[in-house]
RNA sequence: GGCUAGGUGGCAGAGUGGUUAUGCAGCGGCCUGCAAAGCCGUGUACGCCGGUUCGAUUCCGACCCUAGCCUCCA
């Protein structure tokens, strides 16, 4: 509950400037304030996300999440800690079930399926894989061992139907994260009512087995466990009982992770995560983008028509506890803001990636300071992002004045920071001829390309200007754009 | 209805008790055969009403509006 005071971070260009920052700080969901962030066990921290439910393909809201805490991973590790991070996978619950009877195939194919599917849109969107990355049916002593432990002290009952429900009245601090009072709950209860239940606001912990489901034996009886208990049964698994922090969606504050609390704090005491950190929404029309409101794009429609790391720029570009709104237009921007950090690449000469890259901490610019301390204060990625661009107009200014050594020196320090948001890793060139997406083909190839542009130059060195704009509108008819420079023609697709 | 977040220039989006966010788009200039890219210049935004203050977009209060959660959901 007390901040740290202000301590210094080093000294920058000689001793008598002494260069302070605060320390990293966030917004703790559960405190609901900025907290300075103070690892348990320095400098390991521990970080437990929430991950998919896979029965399907990946949608742009799972991307926001999954760039989001990829983002905060990669800074919790720049700044030092070792981080380890934990991300699961819930490969049983009712949806895939249902969708594996609707397919007529095997859940375990629908399930194997579906984390293929989303490893390959990771790796597409630069999100690095997680430590751990265990799945709920891999999990399943946890689960037993902790609703045993909650039957055990009064907080868990078997129903008359065989399922095993949690006692929440009986859990004092239940509503603590999510603000909410149990009797406001109670009031607001209009869906169905299960009647094996002492008490609506229980929820099932662990569900008696159906025929044709898949079930594991238990204390309670063949069946299968309820979504909340897997992820207590996980983190504890791979992070222990208390840990640093703990993530996901907006929407899984309640009653996910409510009742999550509920689970691990009343099986085995206080502790559990320390900090909650909840990433906001991508909306459509202003309204929620889901699968029950029919209104998703999933990632692998987005990149048929952007490049996978427009859509991850566009991710970053909003701080990552606010909406975003998807549209056409906003990611047109997206592309047109990382075209220009790319093409300050180029213009420094240094398209190809470097062999290594700087580290955060060794870097001591004031750029780079402002970099860490827009990061520091709560992953502020908005504010990161426009370092980089100060930086890319610090590159074209030097280009411009052909002080290349300084250009290189600086698209260096771009590409380092780039990397601690997971953008700028590529080569450049290779980067500014893709096309924008795989459905962008404009049916040239870069031979073909490069034919015209040498046709075109012809042209010019002959002075027969209209043939050489012909060319060049045809190009960009084609989406491609050319530069015609010292050192030659160079060309882009758009 | 309860709870939790918000309302910033044409668009997107940070931030701050008094000084340029940043990007996209626009306009003027330089450069170019013309462009493109880049550079230079250019915009007097902070929902409404009160209050505190020398001074508020920034703090406090009321109000209006929006979104999320209260049901599976990143």
């Amino acid at each position: 509950m007390v901040l740290c005071g202000m301590r210094p971070l080093g000294y920058h260009q000689g001793p008598t400037t002494p260069v302070f920052a605060m320390p990293l700080q966030f917004y703790d969901s559960l405190q609901r304030r900025k907290v300075a962030f103070v690892p348990l066990d320095p400098p390991r921290v521990g970080i437990y996300v929430c991950g998919l439910t896979v029965y399907d393909f990946c949608h742009i809201g799972h991307a926001r999440m999954l760039v989001a805490f990829d983002v905060i991973v990669r800074h919790l590790r720049a700044s030092g800690y070792d981080v380890t991070f934990v991300r699961n996978i819930t490969d049983i619950d009712d949806k895939i079930i249902a969708r594996a009877a609707e397919n007529g195939e095997s859940i375990e194919a629908l399930t194997s399926r579906f984390i293929n599917a989303m490893h390959e849109d990771c790796a597409r969107l630069g999100v690095l894989p997680p430590d751990v990355e265990p799945k709920a049916t891999g999990a399943i002593d946890g689960m037993v061992s902790l609703i045993q432990e909650l039957e055990r002290r009064g907080l868990a009952y078997a129903g008359e139907n065989g399922d095993v429900y949690y006692r929440v009245r009986r859990f004092d601090a239940y509503g603590a994260l999510s603000g909410k009072n149990p009797d406001d709950l109670r009031a607001g209860t209009r869906v169905e009512v299960d009647e094996h239940k002492e008490d609506s606001l229980d929820f099932v912990l662990w569900k008696a087995a159906k025929p044709g489901e898949p079930a594991w034996p238990s204390p309670w009886g063949h069946g299968r466990p309820g979504w909340h208990i897997e992820c207590s049964a996980m983190s504890e698994a791979h992070l222990g009982t208390t840990f640093d922090i703990h993530g996901g969606g907006m929407d899984l504050k309640f009653p996910h992770h409510e009742n999550e609390i509920a689970q691990s704090c009343g099986a085995r005491g206080d502790g559990f995560a320390r900090h909650w950190l909840h990433n906001g929404f991508v909306n459509v029309d202003d309204e929620k983008m889901s699968k029950s409101l029919g209104n998703f794009f999933t990632i692998r429609d987005v990149l048929k028509v952007y490049r996978p790391e427009e859509l991850r720029f566009f991710l970053m570009g909003a701080h990552y506890r606010k909406p975003i709104n998807y549209s056409d237009d906003e990611l047109d921007q997206a592309r047109a803001g990382l075209r220009r950090l790319y093409i300050a690449l180029c213009n420094a000469d240094q398209t190809a990636p470097p062999s290594q890259l700087t580290a955060l901490a060794d870097l001591t610019s004031d750029t780079a300071l402002s970099f860490r301390a827009a990061m520091d204060d709560d992953f502020n990625t908005p504010g990161a992002i426009a370092v980089l661009f100060d930086l890319a107009r610090q590159i074209n200014r030097a280009a411009d004045q052909d002080r290349r050594e300084d250009a290189a020196e600086l698209a260096l320090e771009l590409r380092s920071l780039g990397h601690g948001l997971g953008l700028l890793a590529g080569d450049a060139n290779a980067y500014l001829k893709s096309a924008g997406g795989a459905d962008a083909t404009d049916g040239l190839t870069d031979d073909d390309v490069d034919t015209l542009v040498a046709a075109r130059n012809a042209a010019r060195a002959q002075r027969d200007f209209t043939e050489a704009d012909r060319i060049r509108d045809e190009l960009v008819a084609a989406r491609i754009e050319l530069c015609d420079g010292a050192d030659g023609t160079t060309w882009q697709r758009r």
